[in-house]
DNA sequence: CACATAGACTTTAACGATATACTTTTAACG
DNA sequence: CGTTAAAAGTATATCGTTAAAGTCTATGTG
């Protein structure tokens, strides 16, 4: 029925007008560059052959940009519609991406399977014109990748590279607030539910060279603050036990505080480094008829929804996870436009004390 | 320092080693092609160079694919992210695109400002393989541009669009049940809280045709089915408000029941069309001592995880949106792939009996 | 030795679009 | 009437890659 078998171009349908290739595409980008007669007839023929506009991919290849900017995450790209920090993130980052009418590209990067190992290609083979970068080890190979095709670039919350732009919070000096608060309270037993320090798999108490040695800055650096408010206090930062998880998941922090009510001397305090963790912690205790924040006291770290809303609702250091992806949004887009990026202050945190914390009884 | 001012490719490390473009590429693209010990060479070169494979896009040119899935939302897309709903629905989706090693674009179709307008170019801009449609009006004009790029997609929830691959549930059976449950407690005084019915902005009681003249396909059947029930009840449709409001969100429901109890006949049982607007209805009854469900039942829809953790546990109609997310990835990749497409049933729902909902008292 | 065969490259020709510079026509002005 | 300028198009030259088909050695076979 149709003319020929081909593909609808631009060129064909120029040369079916009888017009130049340059004309049908100033008729969709360019519309004062010919006359309106033109271009209803450009328009009329189009539609009637099928013709939906430009090709993306021929336009980004002679533009040299393709509207696009990708967002690489250090785990399989489901997981972070799993976690709840890194939902409100996209959030923020989506408001102001679309708001520039810049597409966001989650990059697969697979790597064939379950294991942690990241596909560096990945960042090679996207087509975008920056990259965000959410949450990285310090040696990921995937960070290397991208970093290496000179692309605008943000970093948000690890890791810590001089001369990319950065996006995150004191770690260290919000940590150190959660261990002050419960140590104005009394406690002096602690324990620390951590998430993993490096991706062999490593489950259990993480001495600390291992603490110190890992590639997370994030964590590095919570586990300081939580050191550094200890010592003051004068309590051996040695006889904490930091039991680290694979992940940051509920489930984890469940487990991990059996393991530890199990094989350690209690704690009176916890002090999660997510508040997934603190609270599947809680579920544990809740379950064993162990009262938080009576018996023990939990302080997470995110602030996430669920916080507020859980029983009992959740102390925490609060940090606003939708504004580091608008910060990052803007950063990068500012990049993309050549103008100056906005400030690339630590964003601030604090301290939101609910009901999982309590003087200590146990004294 | 460095040679010329250009741009690093496949041709230019080509001329510069003496051998032939292909060569190049095939040392990335097919490694048994070339000898191993060129093939070192040349990586060597890129390194040297810094060149990080070949382009993306100009590869996409070339092949004609782009390896990577567009997603089109009807709202902002930052909405989406506050939809949990439509977050469970993307993690099942992008850990299927993932497992392809297909990239999931988010794209953007703001439109210019904050109103509910999409533009339709965007579908038109996107540089994908394919669609997943998540949710959209009958008449979406966002949703007749991506059809026309005639590109594999699938539409998920709505519209139903002949000959077009769909997944969803069977909307109108699911309403039926929630109904037929409040109807089996004893209760006969009903309200509705309904998401919005058109694109108008209106606010407030629906009538009888706006319900059915409504371009959502899922609004319309889930109606239709608390109607079905009810008249087999022998109760008059025509005496149950139906209180549309704009969008989905918690506070949404929280002001629609204000809106209801002030104005209407009290009832002692609330449909709501998704768990959001039951959480808020449930919200604003909480805080002017309006029992539940001693004084009023509710029900929701859909079963997100913060139904079972609410106060009252919420009873709803289950449906599981990661794995319509999972099964719109099968689709679409079989669709890419040219295989047979797993089959289009539409996937199961059924009751969550919870706290939320208790027999009528008021008889 | 003639002849097939495999291995290692190269040549050619698109893929679809658009920036840039150029030509032609028409209108306008002093 | 001659000059200028705007309006409406066109011609050319890439943007960077890769499928497909071709060339040229070496090696082995009957």
């Amino acid at each position: 029925m149709s003319s020929s078998g081909n593909r609808v171009t631009l060129t064909s349908i120029a040369r079916k007008l009888g017009v130049s290739a340059m004309t049908v595409s100033n008729a969709y980008n360019h519309p004062d560059r010919l006359s309106e007669a033109l271009r209803e007839r450009i328009f009329e023929t189009t539609g009637r052959l099928g013709f939906h506009g430009p090709d993306p991919v021929g336009r980004s290849l002679r533009r040299q940009r393709t509207d696009e900017v990708g967002v690489l995450y250090s785990n399989p790209l489901s997981y972070a519609f799993d976690d709840p920090a890194a939902v409100s993130f996209l959030g923020g980052l989506s408001s102001v991406t679309e708001e520039a009418d810049l597409g966001l590209l989650l990059v697969p990067a697979a790597g064939g399977g379950e294991s942690s190992e990241r596909d560096p290609r990945a960042a090679a083979q996207a087509a975008v014109d920056g990259f965000v970068i959410y949450s990285m080890s310090d040696e990921e190979p995937l960070l290397a990748a991208a970093l290496q095709r000179r692309l605008p670039v943000v970093v948000v919350d690890q890791p810590r590279k001089e001369g990319v732009p950065f996006v995150g919070v004191d770690d260290e000096g919000a940590a150190r607030m959660a261990a002050e608060h419960l140590l104005d309270l009394g406690h002096e037993r602690f324990a620390i539910v951590s998430f993993g320090l490096a991706p062999d798999g490593r489950e259990g108490i993480a001495d600390s060279d291992r603490q110190e040695g890992t590639a997370f800055h994030v964590s590095r650096m919570r586990l300081r603050g939580y050191r550094a408010a200890m010592e003051e206090a004068g309590l051996p930062w040695s006889e904490v036990p930091v039991y680290e998880c694979q992940g940051s998941a509920k489930e984890l922090g469940y487990w991990a505080i059996e393991a530890l009510f199990r094989s350690e001397q209690e704690p009176t305090a916890i002090l999660a480094l997510s508040d997934q963790l603190a609270l599947g912690a809680i579920e544990w205790m809740t379950e064993w008829r162990i009262s938080v924040p009576q018996d023990v006291s939990v302080v997470g770290f995110d602030d996430i929804p669920a916080a507020a809303s859980a029983d009992p609702p959740l102390t925490a250091i609060h940090q606003d996870h939708a504004e580091k992806g608008t910060m990052a949004g803007r950063m990068l887009v500012a990049q993309l436009h050549d103008e100056d990026a906005p400030s690339a202050e630590p964003l601030a945190t604090h301290l939101v004390v609910r009901g999982s914390t309590s003087p200590n009884r146990k004294r």
